[in-house]
DNA sequence: CAGAAAGAGTTCGGTGACCGAACTTTTACG
DNA sequence: CGTAAAAGTTCGGTCACCGAACTCTTTCTG
């Protein structure tokens, strides 16, 4: 009975949700008219008018000339997101790597700084490089006219609450990455002390970067698998992350695909991880990286073409089993594997064809899809702070 | 670009929210008053008496004496959902059976109707006979002083648009259900002419009784596996039914729990249907039928016991999938299943704990839990028309 | 090259829904 | 019996949207 019932709605309230309505109407559009946003959400003309010029004031919207229609009539003002003011700051914490980088609302990557370095060590350390990369993003976002409206970490591992429960890859446990990044940050910039500081599992990160970023026509309900060293996944349903009870859904890499098969680092055993994971992948076919096993394949290498084929057909089983849990409309396949698509996809999508229940897996185009290599965890980190700025500007502003 | 956007935000929008609001406390606490409505929502105490009152008018609540605290002070108005007036027809056509029920806005199960009757028949016909049985729940239903707001069916197969897609155990295919039942009940009942009919999955509604009606400390992100013929599943996530992009989400029983095993109608091979089932369980432990099978294990029979290990174990492996992707706080086993608990969860518990990722699933009492006695299908139907109600009242007026 | 038509955007009075302060009603307590 | 406390109501104020009428800018028409 103590559950946060859903909050009221008063005037107030109206307000914030159509100034919302207008600024996201306008930002999927790309460009549009006062008219234009009235026709597509409802509002009138005055009360539109009203909020886009609130939006404007605020510094969310910018004025950009008038349309040529060629039609009768006077034309409208365009309307467009404001590539200056409100960014989304995406902070990626990997095993060798920490990339950092600045969106604005207009969707552009506008600042981007990549570390590689060791992550595979002491927490805070580790936290406080990463902070001391984002210092130097938030010291140059001045001078691109960028106002920081919050941080988001992209972290390999189970994070609840900003916690990273555990991350096998980094040896971090029950590390409240949230608040040692954030308090880092502060001690280098004082002016970013109150800066909200958001995280979540690099998969989902990645997941809502293709949501975003991906390439024009991606559904809203998908799955995402994250080849790396192991298998992330994340659950996107109607444009939203299914987070689960306590934010760990999506361990896709762990569904069994073998019963009896190898023991895995989780404690089962045949986890998906064991035959689709980069490690196991490079092994079974004798490879020392990705491009290596790539050129391989290319060259028709027997071994590499058969590691590749097991490992399509076990994801393509593990894949069966979720598509027949969530209904989804495509399966995204990142990391690793948009460069292997063309050895993987032929068995996943004979495993899929088989095993999903009929009617639920139509065989068109496109719905085993590789990830657009533009859509990166951090980029998917920054795409959600700009998401909740969207969501409620109100909020982002003094 | 051309998906609906989400509506906008107006005056008379607030008002349809706020009814719902105070709607929906007072049915969650069973009993309030104004000021206690007021306090937990956060309107002022007038804005709840001017909802309240337009709520009282339409005959959604009522109120019924006085508070007796003790306390200092004006006792309050004691207010009440009320048993009279709206209720939700909930219609579950199973293979052997057809069973009605009218749940009014308390909650409480005012007439049932259970017919047995072979339905694996022509569609038109069955859905005929089942409006009939509909249609004399309705006739009685004036005297109870019920005013059914809508009618849904539970109904065994992949549904989508009101449309059954499949439904292998009725051999029905593409059967356009929710219009062919609010015809023939129109021609019953012209009265009857606009009540809206919905439709779902059985295992769906199954899932929706047991969210409403379950036992209470009933968590609101779970899995829900119905054991039958074969074996059902949904998905709840906060509340709300997963339904995938089409609708068929939840399709636990194709879980592939052994890639080389037997063939399933579906297609694939070593569904979890295929072990799980109340065929193939009954099979492998030569029962005829579940009371000989709960009879046979109670005496400690070999067979029974194997079989019931051995379909706990598959349970608890496709779970364990299951339970990595979603993230569930608990997984509700009803159907078949919750008379088989004693011998089937030690095995299911046995195989989540080895295989969830761990922390995933802590291994806390009451994470799987038999389904209860009173969350079937039929009301889970009724439910679902009464979440409707109570998240528009307005709406079902006139 | 007027004049009409058309579409974009604004002005302005009206309305509905909630807020807040003050008021009334009812109970308990000393 | 007076005071305190809580429930519920009354009433004026405010805010956000609506709708009609208006202005402004462009294209089309004869």
């Amino acid at each position: 009975m103590n559950q946060p019932t859903e909050p009221k709605a008063d005037k107030s309230g109206v307000r914030r949700h159509n100034l919302s309505l207008v600024l996201r109407t306008v930002h999927d559009a790309g460009e549009t008219t006062r008219a234009a946003v009235a026709a597509r959400v409802g509002l009138t003309r005055p009360a539109v008018s009203s909020l886009v010029e609130q939006l404007l004031d605020l510094g969310f919207l910018v004025e950009s000339g008038k349309t040529f229609s060629g039609q009768a009539g006077r034309p409208g003002t365009v309307l467009k997101p404001a590539g200056t003011g409100p960014a989304g700051l995406g902070v990626e914490i990997n095993v060798a790597y920490v990339s950092v980088c600045l969106v604005d609302l207009t969707g552009t990557d506008r600042l981007r700084r990549t570390v590689r370095l060791d992550n595979r060590a002491d927490a805070p350390a580790v936290l406080a490089r990463a902070a001391g990369v984002a210092a130097e993003a938030l010291a140059d976002a001045d001078a691109l006219g960028l106002a920081p409206a919050g941080a988001a970490l992209a972290l390999p591992g189970l994070v609840s609450d900003g916690t990273v429960r555990q991350a096998p890859n980094l040896g971090w446990h029950d590390t409240p990455a949230e608040r040692l990044f954030g308090e880092a940050l502060a001690a280098l910039r004082p002016a970013a002390g109150r800066l909200p500081v958001a995280s979540d599992n690099e998969a989902n990160m990645a997941a809502l970067a293709e949501l975003r970023f991906g390439t024009p026509g991606t559904p809203r309900t998908f799955l995402h698998l994250t080849g790396e060293t192991g298998v992330g996944g994340a659950v996107v349903v109607h444009g939203e992350l299914l987070r689960g009870a306590h934010g760990f859904a999506g361990e896709i890499g762990h569904l069994v695909v073998d019963a009896e098969g190898p023991r895995c680092r989780c404690g089962s055993r045949g986890c998906l991880e064991q035959y689709a994971g980069q490690a196991a992948l490079l092994r079974a076919a004798e490879a020392g990286d990705v491009d290596e096993l790539a050129g391989c394949a290319e060259r028709g290498d027997t071994r590499a073409l058969a590691a590749l084929a097991e490992a399509g057909r076990m994801l393509g089983r593990a894949l069966s089993g979720a598509v027949n849990l969530l209904d989804p409309e495509a399966v995204v396949l990142g990391g690793i594997y948009p460069r292997l698509m063309p050895w993987l996809a032929p068995a996943v999508t004979a495993e899929l064809a088989e095993r999903v229940v009929s009617g639920l897996w139509p065989a068109d185009a496109g719905r085993l899809r590789a990830a657009s290599p533009a859509a990166d965890a951090a980029r998917g980190a920054a795409a959600l702070v700009l998401r909740d700025v969207l969501a409620d500007p109100l909020a982002h502003t003094l």
